[in-house]
This record gives C-alpha cells, structure tokens and sequence, in this order.
DNA sequence: TCATGAAGTTGACGGTGTCAACATAAATCC
DNA sequence: GGATTTATGTTGACACCGTCAACTTCATGA
C-alpha cells in the first residue's frame, strides 16, 4: 500500500456509516473508522476538523440517500394522492431500515443552529421533495391551494412522527403491522385534510 | 460529611439531569455526575449497573415531569376540542424547554427493545394521558367514535413529529412563530378529523 | 459485641477525542 | 531535473471516559 490513502474521506465515510449501522452509535468512534480505513488513529483529522464534522457528513450522506430513496418511489406513479402517500411510506420505509443513520440525520447536530449548516441544507432537499408532490398536486387541483410550504410542513411532521415513533418500537397496537396501518389511516385524514373543499368522488 | 451519602440516587439523578440540560448529551458522563454530588467516580455503580441505567432513570424522570406536564395544562378546562389542543400544545412545549431531555426520553435508549423497559412504561403514562383526553370526547360526542387507541396514536405521532421537527430547528417558516401557527394548523386539521361525520356548528 | 453486608474509595485497565511533532509523498517552481 | 513547498499520513502523548477488582467505612441486628 502506499504511504497516501488517496481516497481517505470517502473511505471514512463508508467505513462510519458501516460502523453506525451495524455496531450502533455508540461504538461509532473515529479510531475506529480509522482503524476501518486502515489507516493511523489521527489521519481523519486531515479531512475532519472534529468528530462531529465527521457525523455530520456522514448525515448529509443519509439524507442524500433518503432523499434518491424518496424519487424512486415516486417514480411512475402519475397520481397525485398516490404520490403522497408513497413520499410519506417511503420516508416511514427509510427511518426502519436505517434507524441509527434516521438518529443521527435528526439528532443532536441538527439542533447546534449554525454548525453542520451542510445538515440543514441536505434536509431541505429531501423536504423539497414533498413539496414538489404536493405542489403538483395543487396544481393539478386536487389538493387544496393555499400555502404549500405549510401543507408540505403540516405532512411532513406527520409522517416525521410516525417515522420517529416507529423506530422506537411504539407504534405496534394489536398485532397487525402498526405503523403500515397508521400510514393508510393517516393517509386519509391527510388526504381528506387536503381535499379542496368540494372533493371529487374517489 | 458522613462517609455514605444517604441519598445518592436521588444526587445523581439531579447531577445527570442537570449537567444533561446544561452541557448537552456530548458532555454528561457517568465521572462527571459523581463528581456533581461529590463522590468517587465508582460509587454510582452502587446504584446503576451500568452508565446507560442512570441516563434510562433519567429519561423516566423526563417522562413523569411530561405527564404532570401535560395533566397541569389541562386543569380547570372543560371543553374537550380545547382540552385536545393544549395536551398538543403542552406536549411541544416541554420538547422546546427541554430539547435535550426530550430526546433523550425518545433516543436510542428506546429503541433496545427488552432492556429499559421502565421507559416504555413511563412513556405509555404519558400516552394514558392523550388516550383519556380523546376517550372523554368521545363519550361526550365531540370526537368520533371508534378505536380510541388508533386516534390517540395518530395524534400523538403528529404532536411529537412537531416537537422533534422544532427542537431540530426545522419548522421557522416565514418568520412568525413557526412552531405555534403550526400546532393550531395542525390541531384544525386533526380536530376536523376527529369530529363526528354531522359536525355541530362551531 | 462483633460479624455481616450495604455503601463509598482507590487504583487500574483499555478505549476515546484531540493535538503537537515528525515523516513521507506529490505537486510546483526555478 | 532538482529543490521546495504543501498535502497527507504516522507516532506519541494528554486528559477523559466506562468499568471493575480490591479495599475501607459504617450501620445494623444476632
């Protein structure tokens, strides 16, 4: 091997992000993401000015990914209530098969305003996504006109919780997959909510 | 000073608490507790087992402190749809007092499923409370009837993604009061949802 | 009175984030 | 092309952390 990594932060990267899922955020260290790397304990500090920076990108990278996770299920599907329900699955879909990447996405680092500012903007390209759906929609006329960053921001925290819920193992009721069925029930009060005021007959 | 404490339980969980809401999650360790109510560093394990004992008999304490919360917001206010609203409301609030806190209570500590169980427990108190709020409307005739549970969950996963959206700094629309317009919007929206299908006249 | 057990201390272990000092490789300039 | 500069790694150290084994103190009750 030569004495340069040359491609040590992408290496870091997918080695932390590997280490989040598979060992949990607390045996995340940066030794051992380095160790991953095959490479010295204090080489990350060449591309990472702290841990939290390393975090953060590796953050970043979770909502890029939830964010192409999110197009994909929209992909083909023309109509505009489908596309909103499928958008809010999707993200429900994401928070269960990455949960400690979904944590540490809305964890701590987002709540430090101005630090890992990379964060907040990576997040509001996956909430761009909704809006689109829903702006679409709008337009289309078969949601209600109105503001549409506050329609997207009424769904989003919709769907945030029962993400956030699920994840903590508190949403499974009687038996039969909670959190799908939640999805469908929110779904039509959602749907409902957003119907303009004279609804068409579904 | 007696050589035994007395009361050491009772110290730490005010020092974790306290160095929880004061220095963040980053700085609260098991030493620095200890340290707060002037003991050795190894004494705590006299009454936790482990570090992640203290931080689930802190988040307990969190979720006692939301039920007398929320219990306090709805005292003297008869109106069921009002009586909704505040739980909401005061459910949002105590994330924005104590963010650090609040996630803690629903971090990663919830998600190991079997150990720490007490924070389920304690959680599903709080739960109680939105349930008996939604049931007593219902008796009354203000909301629908129907699964009481499923309603109480669907409101719970909207108030809590708020909360979580707006301790991440997420939710400052155009600049007035983000968080609040948003809960009334939202609390609309859900009280629509949950009215009987002939509304009376508001 | 004195054994016993609960509660607290000391000292140690390996792990961690971070930094200063050093080493190496690659790029740039004469 | 050779010298110098700059980017990128390494080593060693520091203080802190969670945890444990061994020890000490003190209250209690037979």
């Amino acid at each position: 091997m030569t004495y340069h990594h040359g491609n040590l932060r992408e290496a870091l990267l997918e080695a932390a992000t590997d280490l989040l899922t598979t060992e949990g955020p607390q045996n995340l260290s940066l030794r051992a993401a380095a160790r991953k790397a095959g490479v010295s304990q204090s080489a990350p500090y060449r591309h990472f000015s702290a841990k939290g920076d390393l975090l953060s990108a590796v953050g970043q990278r979770g909502f890029l990914r939830l964010r192409d996770h999110l197009l994909a299920c929209l992909e083909g599907q023309p109509e505009h209530r489908e596309r909103l329900y499928r958008s809010g699955a999707g993200y429900v879909e994401f928070a269960e098969k990455n949960p400690h990447l979904f944590r540490l996405m809305f964890g701590p680092l987002m709540a430090s305003e101005d630090e890992h500012e990379g964060l907040h903007l990576h997040c509001r390209e996956c909430f761009a996504v909704l809006m689109e759906v829903i702006s679409e929609g709008q337009a289309a006329g078969v949601f209600k006109s109105g503001n549409t960053e506050e329609l997207a921001k009424l769904t989003w925290t919709m769907v945030h919780g029962i993400a956030h819920l699920a994840i903590d193992n508190q949403l499974k009721s009687e038996g039969y997959g909670g959190r799908y069925e939640m999805l469908r029930m929110l779904g039509r009060h959602l749907v409902e909510g957003l119907a303009p005021r004279h609804p068409s007959a579904d």
